[in-house]
DNA sequence: GCTTGCGGTGGAGCGCGCTCCAAGTCCTAG
DNA sequence: CTAGGACTTGGAGCGCGCTCCACCGCAAGC
């Protein structure tokens, strides 16, 4: 799918992808994954030895998952948290679960807010479509 | 409703606030409240001949419509597009209405995303619910 | 008169989440 | 051997939306 020079399953094992292409497919630039990885939401990713990262299947997955709760605006502050227990191992999974469950409420809360602000606009919209037919 | 010296309807008409007061119903800050004014949101309030400022219940509506704006994502820039409209009267009607229903299929976009990403968070948080009871 | 307190102004500073840059390394193609 | 391109690093810079500050004025109460 790529005409550029590939690899041909040049390393060890699996598929490994570089930067440019987690980053086509993230829609992240490569500075914010460099960022991300330095601000600690990101585990070190693997390197060729001349330094270069090459993402793992794995990566992709969390990377995925951190999107999600950037999306439903958690801070980097707090994606952090989440990804320094993940680092801790099966025995932080209560404290994790702990968090997401907090953070749906949030999102839930943001949601139903949300539709209300909605439902203003549109009751706003509607008033103006009013003052357009009338005159 | 106040203990402290408000002036016994000194003014000519009708009532009007301090910005103190208008900070504490809208919860904004003065000093955002200020920076508002600034920044073109909102038109110049009326003002005591000491030059101190004097919101008037027209302003308070005006300022919740921007917040309800500001609540669903629109930036202080189209707030200031929209301020610039209204300042133009009737015949910018159509055009606010544009830009409203433009803003409202935002936010519809952006309700639905969310409710997506909730609907994966609650699948994460199933799994990890899982994980802790097989254990 | 003096103090207290609320308000005014202009402008600097801040926290967040990136974004950009210079300078260097490595690999490949020609 | 050279040139080009993708990648590396550390650190500076930026746009947004406030937030804070120093300094000043005014009005009321002691």
């Amino acid at each position: 799918m790529k005409a550029t020079s590939e690899p041909p399953v040049a390393d060890a094992q699996v598929e490994t992808l570089p930067i440019a292409e987690v980053a086509r497919r993230t829609g992240l630039s490569a500075d914010t994954l460099r960022y991300y990885e330095k601000a600690g939401l990101i585990d070190a990713v693997r390197r060729t030895p001349a330094g270069v990262r090459r993402y793992a299947a794995a990566d992709l997955d969390w990377l995925a998952f951190l999107l999600r709760l950037r999306d439903t605006g958690m801070s980097i502050a707090d994606m952090r948290l989440f990804a320094d227990l993940r680092r801790l191992g099966n025995e932080s999974v209560p404290a994790r679960l702990d968090l997401l469950s907090e953070h749906r409420q949030i999102v839930d809360r943001r949601i139903r807010d949300l539709r209300a602000n909605l439902r203003a606009l549109d009751r706003k919209i509607s008033h103006y479509r009013n003052l357009l037919e009338e005159q």
